[in-house]
DNA sequence: AATGAAATTAAACAGCTGTTTAATTTAAAC
DNA sequence: GTTTAAATTAAACAGCTGTTTAATTTCATT
């Protein structure tokens, strides 16, 4: 049990119990959530989850190292856009996709980067960020070498693109009670493409460069 | 200690309760702060938490009413400008300068807002979103009159600013460690100026009608 | 100095916390 | 069928949780 954590090789069992603390750990919290809410929502015993995982702060770390994982910029998702507007938009995608495919994990980071308590999820967020920054900044430097954006400053842009991401899955209640949806429209979907658009519209609208 | 809470005229010690309390619940959440640590923190007996505030809750609710209270937009702040880019431009003034001024207290809204055990405590900030939007809402189609501004949904104006300014926050570390400061700057002087700069840029980028 | 309300205290309360134990069951390997 | 390791269990552990109690102190008003 051991080189677990090295290994990483999880059972069906495992994986399950990973998911829903996922989801209860967003929803209510690290602090907020028992080892037994665990154990009920899964329906298994309370001594299992320190079984397999050690301690619940264990558990934590594995959801958080995980998560990081899939929020992690890989160039293989723009790099064969010859079109800088193109790469920017590909970054996106992958950003709300991930978001979408992993609900509950950005939520977990996020609050955990707070939290001064468990420095190691905070030194996790960091570092994902940092690599993504990176990557951001070399699409914007080859726009410029393009002459296709205006030079601006990285941290800003993924900021303002992570800011807007996340303020936006928080304001579902608002648009559900504001928006009149078109007839015939999944209210998820209708979140994904209206975030898409402003997202690469809102970007696009401080990157392009207006001597073009 | 029944009428306190439609009274809400707070002396010295509770005052002092409050701040603290906002300060750990900020950094280590609601329920990653026990009584005992406010009291400790506010060199007070545990017991003067419940005396005071009735319940660990209640003391919640309180600094999260009043919290509410700072980011709500007034439009004293920006009425007086004729133009609709100055306006916004108070607009983005005040969110920053009252987060700024209440440090801890969005964190702490926003925080509320995802966990459901508490959904009185989501439904203030729910209602606070909904007025500032309806208000950003009015300045934007107060533009659009006046020819300066193309439409765009408030909503989405509003998440891009709330979104990068807590994001923003967020990226503090990062910034210590990728930026080089101008001689005899104030660190957190530079983030308020650059946080101001930025999201002004970005909203007009967004808002400014190209046919002008 | 006496009165009485407000403030403060230490101690106790029942209930929940994460974790460990030791016993039992399951299931695959030989 | 026996052996052996992995999985699962109920129970107990010590420590912490928010809250209440009842006694004491503080302090301004009479």
């Amino acid at each position: 049990m051991h080189t677990f954590f090295f290994k990483m090789d999880l059972n069906q069992k495992q994986l399950e119990i990973l998911k829903i603390a996922e989801k209860l750990f967003a929803k209510n919290g690290f602090e907020g959530t028992s080892v037994r809410d665990i154990a009920l929502a899964a329906n298994i015993n309370v001594a299992m989850i320190n079984y397999y995982f050690e301690s619940k702060e264990n558990l934590l770390e594995t959801i958080v190292k995980q998560g990081a994982e899939a929020y992690k910029l890989i160039p293989d998702t723009y790099i064969h856009e010859e079109d800088p507007l193109l790469r920017l938009e590909r970054i996106i995608e992958h950003y709300i996709s991930s978001n979408l495919a992993n609900r509950y994990v950005y939520e977990i980071l996020a609050n955990e980067n707070t939290i001064q308590k468990r420095i190691i999820n905070s030194q996790i967020y960091t570092e994902l960020r940092k690599h993504n920054i990176q990557l951001i900044k070399e699409v914007i430097e080859y726009g410029c070498e393009k002459g296709v954006f205006r030079y601006y400053d990285p941290i800003l842009i993924h900021t303002t693109m992570i800011g807007t991401l996340m303020n936006f899955k928080r304001n579902r209640i608002i648009f559900e009670e504001l928006l009149t949806l078109p007839p015939g429209c999944d209210f998820e979907e209708y979140l994904h493409e209206t975030l898409t658009t402003h997202l690469k519209f809102t970007l696009k609208s401080i990157l392009k460069n207006e001597n073009q």
